[in-house]
RNA sequence: GCCGGAGUGGCGGAAUGGCAGACGCGGCGGAUUCAAAAUCCGUUGGUAGCGAUAUCUUGCGGGUUCAAGUCCCACCUCCGGCACCA
């Protein structure tokens, strides 16, 4: 008789209830069986609720995660929500409600739509990063990081959002305009909280020969982190003590030094406000290029700009010679020594200002036409009209003149980083109040371990002013403290850390995530960490990603953790876009909504097609016809039971590809090349039904293999089958490498590279069986008598006769 | 401009230098049905041919090789990141 028809909705709700009331996916506390951590991206639980980007993720962790249980792990696979953050915050100022209440309901939300779709989370561990118990240890790490000087206040021009009316970190400011919401980002100088990251630049660097991450995300973060080794030089003014300093990737090229370029905010301008005769010149310059933002100031294809500095020479120290100086903004404070000595015979920019102010071009390395452009390359060159330098190649004319620079102690080696220091303070209200409290006397005190945490106050007023100050500035009663150090009237620390705060620490939580004396136990952390895999967006390459390293690699210097590096394989999946091919959003009207498509194919349907829509990494526009063709495949698996057989093992017939199948799932799996292994699933299938019948052996392994891709029609088809233990407590299928070989095979025959025929011969034939195939009927009617001048056997593959 | 990634049927995509187009979607034809949906069977890169078959085909142009989607050189387009970083 056959079974009844396949409803998804009845069986994923019936399996996720019988998941959750057995604890079926806790980690174990046993920590003597082999571990295996799997993370993905806590979400930030926003309004919106699931967008179908977040499962494509997940699956891909569910399906790892699954099937290391499978194999016999113990299995950490947490899920927690990263709820701090701007929306929200403007979602309860605008309909007058608690951030608190915003995030709660989100949250739940959130949860609700995670389980339908049955991922294997272990909710038992859920963290919140708003949840005091959390903010406690993430305020506490801050002040690790105060103590030790990596945290601190600093007056700096910083990246200013209008229309958050925040502070951005760099991070954040893409293109030149708020990352959030797209609002061009100015600049305003105020004081803010720094965190030292480039204090870890070159730790950060060097970690990453040491994991596996793919390499985008390598390339990605070295490329920001940005190292570039060259030297620094000094040049003395003329008739004057003063000197100052320039940093330079081609020492080098020091000979063809034919003028320097001081950012406009160099300070030096002030100190020598005297000898210079245009000084009304160069600060009505100043005053043009701080009203710049720094979108304007780095604008495509932007026009040189520049004014000479009069009555101011520089000395080369390496020839004596007097070299004119120029402002311009070209030249940032901000990297290097904010100063630099251009050649512009070999330097691009150099050349353009040059030919633009009819500057002198001096060629110091041979091999391009400097009147043309700038000969910057490094490989061929060779040094001339550079004294002890010529006939030197690049490489080694830049050690010389170092040596000799050092030697004269104007100069020496030095490595430079584009990372800057992340800007660490927010003023807004939803987010950790930053731990330090202020006092006249004692300066800045950090609030004492046993207060933490400092919670935010309840207020009637979310609004940021426009002043720049947090809301949390109005409120006397919070502000208002004793200092914790002399007693006296203090005041609290306003600002609020970013939402990266909460972010950068939370996969310790996890390993221990209800400890109330530490911010995680020491053996948990031993156990579990570093984390095994780690799965996220590639948009989090530069920020969370990098931020989180930071934190993890300050942690272990202190002794907290034990591993360097928190993450020991990282992988990034692709987006999901429209069903048009654009980016899904709301303004596009292609949003496509998880539980529309779990209503209408199921969840199972619905994780199935997310892994088989294309390449992981990848991105993908969605299709609704191919998800229906996924609910396809899963009907034609549930009728499998009517024609399913007795028999245990594999049938003669089907023997070698159930193997091949089982074989090519476990390891595409393993490489998250989902959708081949699905296809290979698909095949089987289809074979099955060609020969109308599938042995219970066979059933059972098909469904093993494809349990952690669709759970729910695998454990429910694994009970009719008359099981009673549930699926996930089976042991992943091994293969037969015995099976895989075929006692004949299908070898392609070419004549001159072009195929002409098809042969069965044994598979065993090897290279030395070239002549035997060569004389087989089939293959003679193909040469057709014509000469023979080479002839390539690939076992297993072809034939090829090379004829005339 | 620099650094990554990618260009393959109508579409999403397969393919350790070894039979291009697996698998799915869509299309076409048929079965079932009063009819439709669902399901099942067949077919499906282009061109020529009733056909066996021939021929062309992996962004463009060269090259290496018995053999190239895959390797090398040069170029074009798209996506992502960085961008006056000295």
């Amino acid at each position: 008789m056959p079974v009844s028809s396949y409803d998804p909705a009845a069986i994923e709700a019936k399996w996720q209830k019988i998941w959750e009331e057995s604890h079926a996916f806790e980690a174990s506390d046993d920590h003597s069986k082999p571990k295996f951590y799997g993370l993905i991206e806590f979400p930030y639980p926003s309004g919106q609720g699931l967008h179908v980007g977040h499962p494509r993720s997940n699956t891909a962790m569910d399906i790892i995660a699954r099937k290391r249980r499978m194999e016999g792990y113990n299995v950490l696979f947490p899920i927690g929500w990263d709820a701090f953050g701007l929306p929200t915050e403007n979602y309860a100022i605008k309909n007058k409600v608690h951030p608190a209440d915003v995030t709660k309901a989100n949250i739940d939300h959130f949860r609700s739509q995670l389980k339908m779709i049955g991922f294997s989370f272990d909710y038992s561990r859920e963290v919140n990063t708003t949840d005091p118990n959390y903010v406690k240890w993430t305020q506490w790490i801050f002040l690790q990081l105060y103590k030790h000087g990596l945290a601190y206040k600093a007056e700096m021009p910083i990246n200013w959002c209008p229309s958050c009316k925040c502070g951005l970190a760099n991070e954040e400011v893409v293109g030149g305009v708020c990352e959030r919401c797209g609002t061009p980002v100015i600049r305003r100088v105020k004081t803010q909280w720094m965190l030292r990251i480039t204090a870890y630049a070159q730790k950060l660097l060097d970690g990453l020969d040491h994991v596996d991450f793919i390499d985008r995300v390598k390339v990605q973060q070295r490329n920001w982190i940005g190292r570039s080794t060259g030297a620094e030089i000094d040049f003395c003014l003329n008739d004057s003590d003063e000197k100052f300093t320039v940093y330079t990737t081609r020492p080098d090229t020091l000979f063809g030094a034919t003028y320097m370029v001081l950012s406009p905010e160099h300070p030096l301008i002030d100190r020598m406000k005297d000898r210079i005769t245009n000084y009304d010149a160069c600060m009505a310059y100043r005053e043009e290029a701080a009203r710049k933002s720094d979108f304007e100031r780095s604008e495509l294809n932007k026009e040189k700009t520049g004014v000479p500095v009069e009555g101011l020479y520089a000395v080369n120290p390496i020839n004596g010679k007097h070299i004119p100086i120029w402002l311009s903004d070209y030249v940032l404070m901000s990297y290097g020594t904010g100063a630099i000595m251009a050649v512009p015979a070999h330097d691009t920019r150099d050349w353009e200002f040059a030919k633009k102010y009819s500057l002198p071009i001096i060629e110091v390395v041979a091999g391009g036409d400097v009147e043309k452009e700038a000969y910057t390359d490094i490989q061929e060159g060779v040094l001339v009209n550079s004294d002890f330098l010529n006939g030197l190649h690049v490489a080694e004319a830049k050690k010389a003149i170092i040596a000799r620079l050092t030697e004269m102690g104007v100069g020496h080696e030095k490595v430079n980083y584009k990372l800057r220091d992340w800007v660490f303070s927010r003023q807004r209200y939803w987010g950790e109040p930053i731990p330090i409290i202020h006092c006249d006397q004692c300066g800045m005190v950090p609030v004492p371990e046993a207060d933490l945490p400092v919670v935010l106050p309840k207020v009637s007023n979310y609004e940021p002013s426009d002043s720049g100050e947090s809301p949390l500035a109005s409120m006397d009663d919070w502000v208002n403290v004793s200092c914790p150090c002399c007693g006296k009237p203090a005041r609290r620390e306003t600002d609020t850390m970013p939402q990266w705060a909460g972010s950068s620490w939370y996969f310790l939580r996890y390993c221990d995530p209800h400890n109330s004396s530490a911010f995680a136990g020491k053996e948990a952390l031993d156990y579990w960490m570093p984390v095994d895999w780690y799965n996220g967006g590639m948009e989090h390459t530069t920020l969370h990603l990098l931020y989180s390293r930071f934190w993890h690699l300050f942690l272990h210097d202190i002794g907290c953790v034990s591993a360097p590096e928190p993450y020991k394989k990282r992988t990034s999946h692709g987006m999901i876009l429209g069903e048009n091919g654009e980016k899904m959003s709301k303004s596009r009207g292609n949003v496509i909504n998880p539980d529309d498509v779990i209503r209408e194919i199921g969840a199972d349907a619905f994780r199935l097609y997310e892994m088989f829509m294309g390449a992981f990494d990848q991105a993908i526009p969605w299709s609704t016809n191919g998800a229906k063709g996924c609910r396809k495949f899963l009907d034609r698996v549930w009728r499998l039971q009517d024609i399913v057989t007795e028999e245990k093992g594999f049938s003669s017939a089907l023997n070698g590809l159930m193997n091949e199948t089982i074989k090519k799932v476990s390891e595409d799996y393993e490489k998250m090349k989902y959708n081949t292994a699905i296809a290979a699933m698909m095949t089987l299938v289809n074979e099955i039904y060609g020969r109308g019948q599938v042995t219970r052996g066979e059933l059972e392994a098909l469904l093993l293999i494809l349990s952690p891709v669709a759970p729910h029609i695998c454990e429910e088809i694994w009970q009719n089958l008359g099981h009673k233990e549930p699926i996930h407590h089976q042991a992943w299928p091994a293969w037969d490498e015995e099976a895989l070989k075929h006692q004949e095979v299908e070898i392609a025959i070419q004549i001159s590279g072009k195929v002409r025929g098809r042969i069965m011969i044994p598979a065993d034939l090897t290279k030395d069986d070239t002549e035997r195939i060569l004389a087989l009927e089939d293959v003679q009617k193909l040469i057709n008598g014509r000469q023979v001048v080479k002839v390539v056997f690939v076992p297993g593959r072809l034939l090829n006769v090379v004829v005339k």
